[in-house]
RNA sequence: GGAGAGAUGGCUGAGUGGUUUAAGGCGCACGCCUGGAAAGCGUGAGUGGGCUUAUACCCCACCGGGGGUUCGAAUCCCCCUCUCUCCGCCA
């Protein structure tokens, strides 16, 4: 969310940097404000009325107390009135206050002002690139093929199971699934200095509008329901990444400054809806209603946000590094940065097989804008509060870390070569049919 | 799921309609005292919002959350959430 008080002052401002994401945000900026306008002169009005009536049932009690019942009944009847008045106009302030919130909470992130500004995917400038494009001498096979000659993956019963998007892994496709989750995690916080830990996977509406999932990309959720009881649907939600619950741990806190920078890292499955992505890159595991992925989120102070973003990006490549494995990454340009973004990297991994890079990681420092929702603050040394930068990044995730994994690695004879740092939790360095 | 108890400031703990402007204690910060410290004494200290050049005044709201009664609610009424104890069920 954005300050209200910031874009009183910078209205210009906050509309060139929200055009620049080119979804006409913008355009909403005059409503905010005059929505704003309107509710602090009502609240400056109701607040007199509140004032006056606290000093008149003041002064009714003193003279309870010296037994003037009639002059404190003859006070009664006269402030009996600013009461109503203050009923409604209590309702007014509240009526504009929600309006106004309504639209703030459905504005985006102001861009960072080193993020290059752009329409679409095609304008994200390659940052880096790192290894080469892996040369086979035949021809590489898919994950798909790969995932079914090895049995790595029942693509048609875990379909069979849940749907299409959902993934029965099989025999070593669930060992090394499972051998790649405990790597990233000993990965991270042995030698990147995260904190572990596991979330609930079902989480409240609170965590979603905190990170900035919720209200506008409810339809991207899962609902839960418990039981048949309509009273508690809505109420619960699958979570669609562990960001949600985790940048939401120190919610409605105010943090000691020596307490940051917080780091933490979190295994989670990731549940998305996918809504009106149907046939959108649907074959094999690329596009998924559910996969793993262990979360990076750090909450630190605004002065040094930056500096971690970079160490977070180098933080995920690490990963690929170890792993041997081809990919670059770019920075999102305007506008296709993420809502909560002020500054997104992305990594995105070759898959020798699809013959395309995939994206695995998304790094973003959101700035302050999550931490504003979800009311989490520092107190400096000097005692003041302030809102710290929250970032997130995939550490990675998982479904295509898989894919781009066995479409680099496998052999001619169609076995996959297990790079070295996951052969201590595999117990194998090679998987065969 | 059933029965009961509870939720008050950083912590503890009073407060059942009006000098509560939330007592007292612990802890915290600063000052006095001291050679230095402890003890003692004094002062200060919460969060959000409005007004404002201002982190100065002043004002409003906040005692788990939401509604209601009243001139006035931490206190009375209704609904909800969470915690604890016991019982039942259960991996």
């Amino acid at each position: 969310m954005l300050d209200i008080k910031f874009i009183r002052e910078n209205g210009t401002l906050v509309r060139e940097r929200l055009a620049t994401r080119g979804a006409g945000d913008e355009k909403k900026i005059d409503e905010v404000l005059e929505l704003d306008e309107k509710r602090r002169k009502l609240l400056a009005e109701v607040e007199n009325l509140k004032a006056q009536r606290n000093r008149v049932s003041k002064e009714i009690g003193a003279l309870m107390a010296q037994k003037k019942a009639s002059e404190a009944e003859a006070r009664k009847t006269e402030t009996r009135e600013i009461g109503d008045r203050i009923t409604g106009l209590d309702r007014q302030v509240a009526e504009s206050e929600l309006a106004r919130d309504e639209i703030l909470l459905r504005l985006p992130n102001l861009p960072h002002a080193t993020v290059a500004v752009g329409k679409t995917a095609e304008e994200n400038p390659v940052m880096r690139t790192w290894g080469s494009l892996p040369h086979f001498g035949f021809k590489p096979q898919s994950h798909v093929e790969l995932c079914e000659s090895l049995k790595l993956v029942d693509f048609a019963r875990g379909a069979k199971l849940s749907g299409s998007g959902f993934l029965l892994y099989t025999n070593w496709g669930a060992r090394l699934e499972r051998a790649l989750i405990q790597f990233l995690l000993d990965l991270h916080t042995a030698e990147h200095g995260y904190t572990e830990v596991s979330t609930p996977y079902v989480i409240g509406r609170d965590c979603m509008v905190g990170v900035g999932q919720f209200p506008k990309f409810v339809d991207q959720a899962y609902a839960v329901q418990e039981g048949l009881d309509q009273g508690t649907m809505g109420k619960l939600y699958l979570l669609p990444t562990a960001e949600a619950p985790v940048a939401n741990i120190h919610r409605d806190e105010i943090l000691k400054e020596t307490q940051l920078p917080v780091r933490y890292c979190a295994y989670s499955p990731c549940f998305r809806a996918e809504a009106g992505a149907a046939g959108v890159g649907t074959r094999g595991m690329i596009r998924v209603h559910q996969f793993d992925k262990v979360e990076l989120v750090k909450i630190v102070k605004p002065e040094n946000g930056y500096d971690e973003l970079e160490k977070l990006v180098a933080n995920a490549e690490t990963v690929l590094q170890r792993l041997g494995l081809h990919y670059r990454v770019i920075m999102l340009c305007t506008g296709d940065m993420g809502f909560a973004s002020a500054k997104t990297y992305d990594i995105e991994v070759w898959a020798p097989g699809q013959n395309q890079f995939l994206e695995v990681s998304s790094c973003s420092n959101c700035e302050d804008f999550q931490a504003r929702r979800m009311s989490l603050r520092f107190k400096t040394e000097a005692g003041e509060n302030r809102l710290p930068h929250i970032l997130n990044g995939s550490g990675t995730a998982l479904a295509r870390l898989f894919v781009a994994l066995i479409e680099t690695h496998q052999q001619a004879d169609g076995s996959v070569i297990v790079p070295e740092p996951l052969r201590p939790y595999l117990k194998t360095d090679r998987i065969t049919a």
